[in-house]
DNA sequence: TACCTTTACTAACGAACGTTAGTTATTGTA
DNA sequence: TACAATAACTAACGTTCGTTAGTAAAGGTA
């Protein structure tokens, strides 16, 4: 299969500032790394941090389309949570490298994307908050501080970064479904 | 109360460094945030990585301290992982812009530092699993897939620098609590 | 064939980087 | 009072940075 060379540098970026970070990634590394000159890269993309901001918001959109699925969902607020916990957790390994760069190298976007940035996450937070909130509710879930429990569970599902390896044990699935069982039932 | 100059430029450098990376942080900007000239800082540190260097290495050791005390402790699992949870949100509190920087920032050393730090946080790593295998062992735990386990426990104890805000509610001991209710009880 | 677009190249720009050299003012000590 | 140490400064170094200008080769289209 081919692809082309604004798909090739958005790979070898994606790489690059997940394992480097985007201040440590040279447009020149990257070129090198696509294997054509520093300058060439600029018939490609208009700047290096239009790279960053393209792959942020691409996986912003990935997060957003996997929760408005949920929120379509009649079911208990227990499974829609496992629900959304599995797959955040897809989106993630499917974008293992892009999603790393979303979480870690957002802060070096500039205006006005930056603000762009931040309303998009505190809305998806918002989407697990109601969740957690309707759960509680329902009492299906304990009373527990939902502020302090919503960023538990995403932090919680970071742990897929350190877990996943490509084409290796343990599986998405594995990992999905092991880390939505101890949020919902803890260790005990 | 009189804080010395390099005091002065290691807090302003966790600071930084937290803030905007290691990369993004130069030297100028560093001396600036001190009130003094770049070249001036060489007369307090031998160079950017031995900063960076040494707030890694200090909030590794401890890290390792607080670990020590739960070894020593004679009390059943769940009470020592309770123990170790709250002493690790402790030191991150305690050093809340040093730790981060450890957490995020350490890719950034050269060997040989880089090589001693992973070595040092997968010793880290392993007291924790210690813990979960005693505690399944002895049944106060269920039978979880311990390495999935741990990592989203370590993930989970991150939440902590998106809640702790200084002098301010939640406090210390309310985010301690909550987190290790999630990780021990679950939502459910 | 003639032209346009695409994509690569080399060369270079100005800015910022970490760091060093050399100097000076201040302070503590003999 | 004389000397040494400390910590600040200015100036500059060589390097690397993101980016632009200008050009050439290749391929598609009229």
């Amino acid at each position: 299969m081919v692809i082309d060379r604004k798909t090739q540098i958005r790979r070898a970026a994606q790489n690059m500032f997940r394992s480097k970070g985007y201040g440590a990634s040279s447009m020149r590394d990257l070129a090198k790394e696509v294997g054509i000159e520093a300058a060439s890269l600029y018939n490609h993309v208009s700047n290096k941090e239009e790279i960053l901001k393209d792959i942020c918001f691409q996986i912003a959109e990935e997060f957003f389309e996997s929760m408005q699925l949920i929120e379509a969902i009649k079911g208990k607020p227990k499974q829609k949570l496992e629900k959304a916990i599995e797959n955040h957790i897809e989106v993630i390994i499917k974008n293992i490298d892009a999603s790393s760069v979303f979480f870690h190298e957002w802060k070096h976007l500039s205006e006005p994307f930056l603000g762009e940035f931040k309303q998009m996450r505190k809305k998806y937070e918002k989407s697990f908050i109601q969740l957690i909130e309707e759960g509680i509710d329902q009492k299906q879930f304990r009373k527990v501080d939902i502020k302090i429990a919503v960023f538990t569970i995403f932090s919680a599902l970071n742990a897929t970064y350190d877990l996943y390896k490509p084409n290796g044990k343990p599986t998405a699935k594995e990992i999905s479904k092991n880390i939505t069982d101890i949020i919902i039932n803890g260790l005990k």
